[in-house]
DNA sequence: AAAAGACCACT
DNA sequence: AGTGGTCTTTT
């Protein structure tokens, strides 16, 4: 669900109460989006009486460091994780599937309606393993260069992981809006000074995503309580284009809905 | 290397 | 029907 600044905005928020207090117990049951092959046994045993000392993130993948655990929690969100910090017993968390007691009194729970995340426990070294640079913190030549040999519809490519980490659906429509790249052209085939569009295009987008999670709800969370859309052609197919008025067309490409707007972004061949 | 399907459980 | 993500399997 959530894509990089999502992410980002979850690791800046569970930070506070993770790192201020020692793991007193662990709750959760067995199954996705436990990886098969760790039980809560285990985190209770490696967690309790720990401390976390930090958590970073390299696309959306997250990882938490405890003191003298010989291995890092990395938790992937899919597309329905979200956490929980409470700080005193609240309501029940529907579709909790870890919950972290901490000495403070607070707690921190993982939920995940889908069980599409994966909660992982693997050796420090392989948190971050099959990600591709970090999509905000790369350069647009470094793109560049991770896509030359890339024939796929440059929408379909830049889902892949391995080579920048941290964009999904939403920043991939966003970003090829920007830069006005049809989604289908062949990643190969973008120069690079529209390589340099693109890539400032996706990460403006996603800090705009961060400089609006103001003091309280998550964007992406209060959008769709409020049903507003804060994307420019993103969920916006028979809109008319905001730049040139043209209706927005949706098509599926990598299997997910991928709208664009025809006039702006012009086919491959019949660019003017 | 690329496409398709699988997974999951909701709105 | 639709879903913002990954995996694995097939071509």
């Amino acid at each position: 669900m959530p894509e990089l600044p999502e992410v980002e905005i979850w690791r800046r928020r569970i930070w506070p109460t993770l790192s201020t207090a020692t793991v007193i117990d662990v709750h959760g049951s067995s199954g996705p989006p436990l990886a098969p092959d760790l039980s809560i046994s285990d985190l209770r045993g490696a967690l309790i009486g720990r401390q976390c000392m930090r958590v970073d993130r390299r696309g959306k993948r997250l990882a938490l460091q405890f003191t003298e655990a010989e291995r890092t929690l990395v938790i992937q969100l899919g597309m329905t994780g979200r956490f929980h910090v409470e700080s005193s017993h609240g309501p029940e968390v529907r579709f909790e599937r870890l919950r972290l007691e901490l000495s403070h009194g607070a707690a921190l729970v993982y939920a995940d309606a889908r069980r599409i995340g994966r909660l992982s426990w693997v050796p420090h070294g392989e948190a971050f393993q099959g990600l591709g640079a970090d999509a905000l913190a790369t350069e647009s030549d470094e793109w560049s260069k991770r896509f030359t040999e890339s024939r796929s519809p440059i929408k379909v490519a830049l889902l892949d992981q391995e080579r920048v980490a941290g964009v999904g659906n939403i920043y991939a429509c966003e970003g090829l809006h920007a830069a006005g790249i049809h989604p289908k052209r062949a990643a190969r085939t973008l120069t690079p000074a529209e390589w340099t569009h693109l890539a400032r295009a996706i990460q403006a987008s996603m800090q705009q995503t961060l400089s609006r999670d103001g003091a309280g709800s998550l964007l992406y969370l209060s959008a769709k309580e409020t049903n507003v859309n804060p994307f420019v052609v993103y969920g916006r197919a028979g809109e008319p284009c905001p730049t040139c008025g043209v209706t927005i067309c949706r098509d599926i490409l990598g299997g997910r809905g991928t709208f664009f707007c025809p006039a702006c972004q012009p086919e491959a061949g019949t660019v003017a």
